[in-house]
DNA sequence: GATTTACTGACGACCGTTCGTTAGGAGGTG
DNA sequence: CACCTCCTAACGAACGGTCGTCAGTAAATC
């Protein structure tokens, strides 16, 4: 079937050089056909992205709850730990989250609407998904800081790891990510509870 | 002079809509000169995206220089919060930083090279100035814990942000912004002196 | 008058897209 | 089994546009 060989292309493509970047030749030419036969599944090229920006979107989401799920009686430290590893072997194995990172900084105009509505459902659920597990450990015991407040500086430490990794420098990702790390566990279980 | 007038509009249109996104025409067009008159002054687009590339570059380590000795005397709190400001004022009242954030995740691939080194050089240089104001915070006993891990940490709490100034939500960058600050600042002024 | 600047005109290359056509298989009908 | 119809997938050819670029010319500036 290559109509998912022709997302599967388009999803690699595009992934490195954009929307614009990437022409329908350069996909038909991966998969082995000719421009126009990619009419025969898509409606066109916008139809084709916000397909292939849909199964992204889809997917991830997939993995972040089979995640969180399967790694919820880990402790809190490993279970964020792993994450972030599990988020950084994601970006190098798969295009998904390539696609994903780059492609929300600076769609093509006329697709921004649909593309932000998509990355803002992803954030929001990712984070969701993750504050039951840090709201977990609150009660717990196993930190002292606002449960929301460790979720959104989480949520900024994976921010910050995407960029590296797009930057593309592994040395430079797993010293800052390291550093990074260190500072944020610190704050999160810092004894005095201060208020925000 | 309309040398500066196109550097300045395909400044504007570049770091809105990237390096394919952004035609000779559309900038002509916002100068009010045709296309053609462009290659007056430059020697085509990729001269011209260079040019742009290279000013932004100076620009913007020029201005964080400039803040960080003005501000060099300030308390660490203030210092680091106020050039987070900074940095949110810059990127809403200037298309440099703009331009800077979002051409370097996707830069066209002919140029992705020459684009790299100038990120490089602006990462490197700029989290060296602030390195300096830290290890000099260090040294007083305002902070506890290794200079060069909390200049890491803080360089990833700087990425975080312009990812949320990208994804342009105000408020969910604020409400980032504040939780990460927040984290932070309680892991870098933690007691323990964790090895890492 | 020399030099700088912007113009007109045109170029080949490529873009996304549409058209009509062809090959091949699936499924039903006689 | 043979025949016909329908559907899918891919094709070549061509479309109107836009792209970046180059050559030559006119206008403005010094």
């Amino acid at each position: 079937m290559s109509y998912q060989t022709i997302k599967q292309e388009a999803l690699h493509l595009f992934s490195i050089h954009g929307f614009e970047g990437t022409s329908l030749a350069d996909i038909a030419n991966r998969v082995g056909i000719k421009k126009q036969s990619i009419y025969t599944h898509f409606k066109g090229k916008d139809d084709l992205y916000i397909q292939v920006l849909k199964d992204a979107f889809i997917e991830e989401i997939k993995l972040e709850k089979i995640y969180v799920q399967e790694h919820f009686e880990q402790t809190l430290d490993t279970f964020l730990w792993q994450s972030l590893q599990n988020f950084i072997n994601r970006f190098h194995n798969d295009d998904r989250l390539k696609f994903w990172l780059r492609n929300t900084s600076i769609p093509p105009q006329h697709l921004h609407d649909e593309v932000i509505t998509y990355l803002y459902q992803y954030i929001d659920q990712v984070d969701e998904l993750y504050l039951e597990r840090i709201q977990h450990a609150y009660n717990t015991g196993e930190i002292t800081q606002d449960p929301f407040v460790v979720g959104m500086a989480f949520s900024a430490l994976v921010d910050s790891i995407g960029v590296e990794l797009i930057y593309g420098g592994e040395t430079r990702t797993k010293r800052k990510l390291k550093a990074a790390w260190h500072i944020f566990w610190l704050g999160i279980s810092h004894l005095d509870n201060a208020r925000l």
